[in-house]
RNA sequence: GGUGUGGUAGUUCAGCUGGUUAGAAUGCCUGCCUGUCACGCAGGAGGUCACGGGUUCGAGUCCCGUCCAUACCGCCA
C-alpha cells in the first residue's frame, strides 16, 4: 500500500494514528538535528518532522532529498508544537517512522510555488510541472465542476449525450479547416469539425429531440488570449421548439451554473437586440456592468463649422462621471488610445464640467458656452463629469466608441470580474455584407432561420433580415450562441441562393442535410456554450489557456511537446502528399 | 499578413549618453543550526548578453535582418 491518507486530510482528530502518506517534496527544512518536509500532493500539504530519535536511515535518507522528490512516509500523527493556522494541516504532524524514496527528481526550472518565479513560456514548456501548482490545480477543479454541474443538468433535462464524429469534410464557409489526409482514399480529406452542427442537426431529423455534447472543436486561424485552434464546446440542439423555449432553459442552464459554481444568483437574464447593443454599447457583447451607454449627438451637432462634426455620418458621446478633474495629460493619453490603429479614431472631443458650472472643452473655438451647456443636457451630465465624444463613419464609430467605453469603465473600477452581468443579446442580423467579396456572408451560419415576418426582405433587402439568433453575453464577452435552425429545405434553399451557393455547390457541401431534410426534419433549435470561455469567466481571468491543460501557444504550438512537426517522407508517400519548399522571407 | 512590447546567470530582472573584470534577488552546492513553515547564518559555483550581419578604436547598449515569446489588428460563416 502506497498511502493510507492524501496530504490534505489528516486533522488532530487523527492524533497517534500511523499512517502512510505520499507525495512530492514541496520543501525541505534543514535546522541542524532535525528536518521539517513539507509533502505535497492533489489534496494538499502535510509537514513530516525528522528529529533527533528519528531511526538512523530515516534521517540518512531526509538528508538526501531534494525538492519535488517522490517520497513516501510512514509514521505517527503528532500534535505540533508550534502550529500553523495557514495550513488546514497546520495543527498535526508525522513523526516519520520510515522514509522511502520512490523517485527522485532533478531540481525544477521554476519554483512549484502559487507565485511561480517562471515566465509564461518556460511554464509551458514544463507544463507537466506547472500542473502541478495549486492556481492550476484550481482551475482544472473548476472546469471539472462545471463540466459535472453541466451534464448533471441537462441530463435532468432529457438531454441525451451523443458523440459525432470528428473526421468530417472540409467547408470553405466560416474558419480555415484543419485537415487530415485519408490514406485508403488517396488525395482525398477529412476535415476536423469547426461545431457538429450538421450532425447534431441530423440526430433531430433522427428524433432525438434533446443532445447535448461537451466536444472538441477545431479552426484553423490565429489564436488570442481567448481563442485556441482546439477548443471545447457544450453543443446543444433540441426539436418541437421556438427561440423562446431555448433561452428558457438555457437561461436556467446558466442560474444553474452560477448558483452551483459561484454561489450566486443571477436571476432573470435581460434582453437586448442586436441594434440596440449596437447604438448603446457599440458592440454585440455588451458588458452591461456598467452603464455610459452611448448618447447620439449625431442631430445636435451639425452647422457650427466645426468639419469632423459636419461631415461625421455619426457623432456619439459618453460621459465619464466625476472625471471632469481629467488633466489634459490625461485627456491626451485618452486621444491618443483612440487613435491607435486597433482602436480607429481619427481624434477625440472632450468637454470636462466643472464644479463651478463652467465648461471647458477642446471644441470651445466652435461652440459656444450655451451650445456645449446643451450638449450636455442632451447627454444627462452632470457637474463633475467628463464627456467624450467620436465622429466619423457610423460603423467605426460605434466600435471605437464601445473600446473607449470599456477603457473608461476599467479606468473607473467598473468592471469587477467577481460581478456578472449576464444577458441575451437577440434578433442579430441574418446576413453580413462583405465589401471584399462583394456579397453577403452568414453572420451566424447557413443554417440559422430567418424571422418569418422578415422572410419577404430576404430578395429586396437581404442585409435588413433578422435571424432568431441569439448570444449568451456576459461581461463583455460572448460566452454562448445559437440559432433557430432552417428546417423546410425551400427555405434552405432560398438561403444558399441569398448567400451565392450555386444549387451544385450547395448540394455538393449540404446536399446530405438537404436530402435528411426531405425524410421529416421537425423544427428545431439550438444553442452552444464556449466552454473554455465560460469557465475563464467563472475562474476570473481572461485566458482561457489557464482552464486548458495543454494548451497552444500563440503560433499554434505546443511548446512541450513540441508539435506540429515535419512529417517523414515516407509517411507522406503513403498519403500521396508532397510538401513545397517553404518560401524563406 | 500587420503593429507594439520583450529575449542578459537555472529563474525573475537591473544594466544610464557605447568605455575597466556584466550586477541583484531567488534557486543550486558546501558548512553550521532542535520548532521551522518564504527558517536563519557563513561561504561557493554559475553568463555564447537569442542568432547573423553592420557602424565604431571599442557594442549587452546603436542600426539592419532572422528566430522565439507575448498582446492586439486583419482573420475567427
Amino acid at each position: 500500500m502506497y498511502r493510507t491518507h492524501t496530504c490534505g486530510q489528516l486533522r488532530i482528530e487523527n492524533l497517534s494514528e500511523k499512517v502512510i502518506l505520499a507525495g512530492w517534496v514541496q520543501r525541505l527544512r534543514k535546522m541542524g538535528a532535525m528536518t521539517f518536509i513539507d509533502l505535497r500532493d492533489r489534496y494538499g500539504i502535510t509537514q513530516l518532522v525528522v528529529e533527533e530519535g528519528s531511526p538512523a536511515e530515516v534521517k540518512s535518507t531526509a538528508e538526501s532529498l531534494g525538492r519535488e522528490f517522490v517520497i513516501q512516509a510512514e509514521g505517527i500523527v503528532i500534535e505540533r508544537q508550534s502550529k500553523n493556522p495557514k495550513m488546514s494541516t497546520g495543527d498535526i504532524e508525522i513523526r516519520v517512522t520510515a522514509l522511502n524514496v520512490l523517485n527522485r527528481a532533478e531540481t525544477p526550472p521554476f519554483t512549484i510555488e502559487d507565485q511561480s518565479d517562471g515566465g509564461d513560456d518556460l511554464r509551458m514548456r514544463y507544463r507537466y510541472l506547472d500542473l502541478r501548482r495549486n492556481p492550476l490545480k484550481e482551475a482544472m477543479l473548476l472546469r471539472h465542476r462545471m463540466a459535472q454541474c453541466a451534464r448533471r443538468f441537462l441530463d435532468s433535462e432529457n438531454f441525451l449525450e451523443i458523440e459525432t464524429p470528428y473526421m468530417i469534410n472540409s467547408t470553405p464557409e466560416g474558419a480555415r479547416d484543419f485537415l487530415v489526409p485519408s490514406r485508403l482514399n488517396p488525395g482525398k480529406f477529412y476535415a476536423l469539425p469547426q461545431s457538429p452542427q450538421t450532425f447534431k442537426q441530423l440526430l433531430m431529423v433522427a428524433g432525438y429531440d434533446r443532445y447535448f455534447q461537451i466536444v472538441r472543436c477545431f479552426r484553423d486561424e490565429d489564436l488570442r488570449a481567448d481563442r485556441q485552434p482546439e477548443f471545447t464546446q457544450i453543443d446543444c440542439e433540441m426539436s418541437f421548439v421556438e427561440q423562446e423555449d431555448v433561452l428558457e432553459i438555457f437561461e436556467r442552464f446558466a442560474q444553474t451554473m452560477f448558483r452551483e459554481i459561484k454561489g450566486i444568483e443571477i436571476g432573470r437574464l435581460p434582453r437586448m437586440t442586436w441594434h440596440e447593443a449596437m447604438r448603446l454599447y457599440g458592440s454585440d457583447k455588451p458588458d452591461i456592468r456598467f452603464g455610459m451607454t452611448f448618447n447620439d449627438l449625431t442631430d445636435k451637432v451639425k452647422g457650427n463649422s466645426f468639419s469632423v462634426f459636419d461631415s461625421a455620418e455619426y457623432v456619439g458621446a459618453i460621459v465619464a462621471t466625476g472625471c471632469a478633474a481629467y488633466t489634459r495629460k490625461q485627456l491626451d493619453e485618452l486621444t491618443e488610445f483612440v487613435k491607435r490603429p486597433q482602436v480607429g479614431a481619427k481624434g477625440l472631443v472632450w468637454i470636462r464640467l466643472e464644479a463651478d458650472g463652467t465648461t471647458k472643452s477642446s471644441i470651445d473655438k466652435f461652440f459656444s458656452p450655451d451650445q456645449i451647456k446643451a450638449f450636455a443636457e442632451e447627454c444627462k451630465a452632470v457637474a463633475g463629469d467628463l464627456i467624450l465624444i467620436l465622429a466619423g463613419d457610423r460603423k467605426h464609430t460605434l466600435s471605437a466608441l464601445g473600446t473607449l467605453r470599456l477603457e473608461m469603465g476599467g479606468r473607473l473600477g467598473l468592471r469587477n470580474p467577481e460581478t456578472f452581468a449576464p444577458l441575451w443579446v437577440i434578433d442579430f442580423p441574418l446576413l453580413e455584407w462583405d465589401d471584399e467579396t462583394q456579397r453577403f456572408y452568414a453572420m451566424h451560419h447557413p443554417f440559422t432561420a430567418p424571422k418569418p415576418e422578415d422572410i419577404p426582405l430576404m430578395e429586396s433587402n437581404p442585409g435588413e433580415v433578422r435571424a432568431n439568433a441569439y448570444d449568451f453575453v456576459c461581461n463583455g464577452v460572448e460566452v454562448g450562441g445559437g440559432s433557430v435552425r432552417i428546417h423546410d429545405s425551400a427555405l434552405q434553399h432560398k438561403m444558399f441562393k441569398v448567400l451565392g451557393f450555386t444549387p451544385e455547390k450547395a448540394d455538393s457541401q449540404f446536399g446530405f442535410l438537404m436530402n435528411a431534410f426531405k425524410y421529416g426534419a421537425p423544427p428545431h433549435a439550438g444553442l452552444a456554450f464556449g466552454f473554455d470561455r465560460f469557465c475563464s469567466l467563472l475562474g476570473g481571468s481572461d485566458s482561457i489557456r489557464d482552464y486548458i491543460a495543454f494548451p497552444k501557444n500563440n503560433m499554434g504550438r505546443d511548446v512541450m511537446v513540441d508539435s506540429p512537426t515535419t512529417i517523414d517522407p515516407a509517411q507522406l508517400d503513403d498519403l500521396f502528399i508532397e510538401v513545397k519548399p517553404i518560401p524563406t522571407k
